[in-house]
DNA sequence: CTGATACCGAACAATTTGTACGGTAACAGT
DNA sequence: ACTGTTACCGTACAAATTGTTCGGTATCAG
């Protein structure tokens, strides 16, 4: 991609997450962006038609990479079973949040971080099919499929936003635990 | 309150939920909700300071009022330690729902629907904490308690989210089993 | 019957939105 | 180094939205 791109869209999207952590995302003004990132307002149309495909573009960019780290990993969570006790995608997942890869937190903690987590829910959902679809964990004899990679994907999504909300105080191992043991009888 | 209040309030709230089940809550305009509505422009800012201000109003009369009518019942989900094999809370919001009271299924499976679940979550948390605080329910040794209370509480909305995303085709005794299945080592 | 109050409708400035234009600077390939 | 392409800037513009003001009318409660 071009450099003079990649610069403007680098510029749009941190003057966007800058903006996302003092007002909430509807008060935030297109008007707003283009002066926090100092262009030209025909710049900021060239590259998202609206404000809400900027919101799309950046989560799909921001949940899809921390996603993809993941899911090229070894599909770990054998506990006891394996023998070797390898740690699980959600401690892996944990662990890079707490890093703030791209600023990622403050996003999730913003004011309307209802639509950060939804994002971060969707791709998680992917994830979650793809590590334990082959190894046969996800089939309940009580629960739906679809439901229970639903109730998965949220729960992780919810100890995460909750984890923030209260200033990260666990470790992501403590947390982990307390997720692990909410999902003891599912997975 | 003024009849005339009253009546305009509900003319508001009435085309304003309309237009959320055609539209994003972004792309509606307040104009476009005075014309739903019918009233004049004054009129509208009279009653609402802002759209937001609307939304939160809203949400508050709708599930204050469903959570309210299960906040008076008897401290139930008993099952079988009681003797008496009594509804759970969650079984009566669920049936709540499906009634479809004030139209409450319209916002929930809006293309927002994620404000509104939230308005729901919170609403629901009190309604747990004030059902289980008391039985020491949720004295978890391994959880801390506001943990345990955000996971109930999130849970149940998803499971609602879910029950009402695929077309409700469950019944709400099936829902509910799914549901206190996944709390089993918790609840 | 009467005072209070909620509504209407029109008008208003200010802000925001989305688009169009020519000019300038940075890019990629030869 | 040369050249065509592309991204950016700045300004300007029409259209829509927002939030407020005001006088007139209808409805309310006592």
């Amino acid at each position: 991609m071009d450099r003079r791109q990649r610069k403007t869209r680098d510029a749009i999207f941190g003057a966007f997450t800058r903006l996302l952590e003092k007002r909430a995302y509807n008060q935030i003004t297109v008007q707003e962006i283009i002066d926090e990132a100092d262009i030209g307002r025909a710049t900021f149309y060239a590259h998202f038609e609206t404000k809400d495909y900027l919101l799309k573009d950046l989560c799909e960019e921001l949940f899809g990479h921390i996603i993809d780290t993941a899911i090229g990993l070894p599909h770990g969570h054998c506990h006891y079973s394996c023998g070797e006790k390898s740690d699980s995608v959600f401690l892996h997942l944990l662990r890079h949040l707490q890093e703030n890869d791209r600023n990622i937190l403050a996003l999730l903690s913003s004011q309307n971080n209802e639509i950060f987590l939804q994002y971060f829910k969707t791709n998680l959902k992917k994830l979650i099919k793809t590590q334990f679809a082959d190894s046969g964990r996800l089939n309940s004899s009580t629960l739906p499929e679809d439901y229970l990679v639903n109730h998965i994907s949220s729960s992780f999504v919810e100890t995460v936003s909750w984890w923030i909300r209260r200033g990260m105080r666990e470790t992501p191992e403590e947390l982990d635990e307390y997720f692990e043991f909410t999902m003891k009888n599912i997975l």
